[in-house]
DNA sequence: TAGGCCATCTGGTCCT
DNA sequence: AGGACCAGATGGCCTA
């Protein structure tokens, strides 16, 4: 009870600093639990460990609707004939590269048919997986989903993801730089934390930023004031978002002077929410946004 | 119609 | 040896 009743003594500003700082370290936590998670996943045996740590969740909450579109189904695919053909026609055809003398005295040309075929049945699900976690990423990412929203491509989605985790990261540094500041100028306008329990001892610090949050005005919450205080998205992962077809810069480096995502979530591109915590809540689920649609995008829905 | 995005097939490589 | 991963090739769909 000791670091919440600090947390108190700071009638609305540091409940509300608190709050944030702690939705932050989830999301942190998150990403360093996602981190180890993808070291072991990345590790060979994948696709068994994908499922557990993930796929499983996923179906179980029912969070993909099969988006992953199919063009040939489960059915066996047209190419098949064409290895028919090269195999039954051509001795040294393709398939028969990849077996030895042995192997081709030893199987049947049916045999080389289902076991291309099951090797192809593999590669399938496993493009599926990775479209399924690549949903998953989608779903959690600051921008409009819904039926009537294309969806953002893998490119997209990857760069954002990454520029969405290199915000979130800055403004976890920039709350741990808020806090100690509040903490090292309280304590030398005679402030004391530990003295007090009350709500009502002190009011807001003048000038401080979650006063001037009250209202929602410059400030983001969740960005340093650099970077909030520009209004442009200009980084390649919000370019990327507010035009799902970027015909531009979607593979840049962001800029030095921008923050991760650009510059701000103030103006969130042309129709896009603001993200941050005053506006709506906050993830694990963004799921807020979800049903804002952006101009361009709501005329399609892939 | 060109270009972007995607799914699939395929062969090679690496790992267990 | 079997499976996972990767990258190239190919073709379909969609949009500007």
């Amino acid at each position: 009870m000791t670091s919440d009743s600090e947390t108190l003594r700071h009638p609305s500003t540091l409940p509300l600093l608190y709050s944030l700082a702690g939705s932050l370290l989830v999301v942190c936590t998150s990403v360093k639990t996602m981190d180890s998670d993808a070291s072991r996943v990345s590790s060979r045996p994948s696709s068994p460990e994908v499922e557990d740590l993930f796929l499983s969740t996923v179906r179980k909450t029912g969070g993909f609707t099969g988006a992953v579109s199919s063009t040939q189904s489960d059915s066996p695919p047209e190419r098949s004939s064409d290895i028919r053909s090269l195999s039954s026609n051509d001795e040294d055809g393709l398939t028969m590269k990849m077996l030895s003398k042995k192997d081709r005295k030893l199987l049947s040309e049916s045999e080389l048919q289902s076991m291309r075929l099951k090797i192809n049945s593999r590669e399938r699900k496993r493009m599926h997986d990775l479209n399924i976690a690549m949903d998953g990423l989608r779903e959690v990412m600051p921008y409009a989903h819904g039926p009537s929203v294309r969806k953002l491509s893998k490119i997209a989605t990857l760069l954002l993801a990454r520029n969405y985790i290199l915000m979130l990261s800055n403004s976890l540094e920039e709350m741990k730089r808020l806090v100690s500041e509040i903490y090292g100028s309280s304590h030398h306008s005679g402030f004391h934390p530990s003295a007090c329990g009350t709500l009502s001892h002190t009011g807001p610090l003048p000038g401080h930023p979650a006063v001037s949050h009250a209202s929602h005005p410059v400030h983001h919450p969740l960005l340093p004031p650099a970077v909030s205080t520009a209004t442009s998205l200009s980084a390649p992962g919000i370019s990327a978002v507010t035009s799902v077809r970027p015909h531009h810069g979607l593979l840049k480096a962001p800029s030095a002077s921008a923050g991760p995502l650009g510059s701000s979530f103030q103006h969130w591109g042309a129709g896009m929410p603001c993200p941050c915590s005053m506006c709506q809540a906050p993830p694990p689920h963004v799921s807020g946004m979800s049903t804002v649609s952006i101009p361009r995008l709501a005329t399609d829905s892939k």
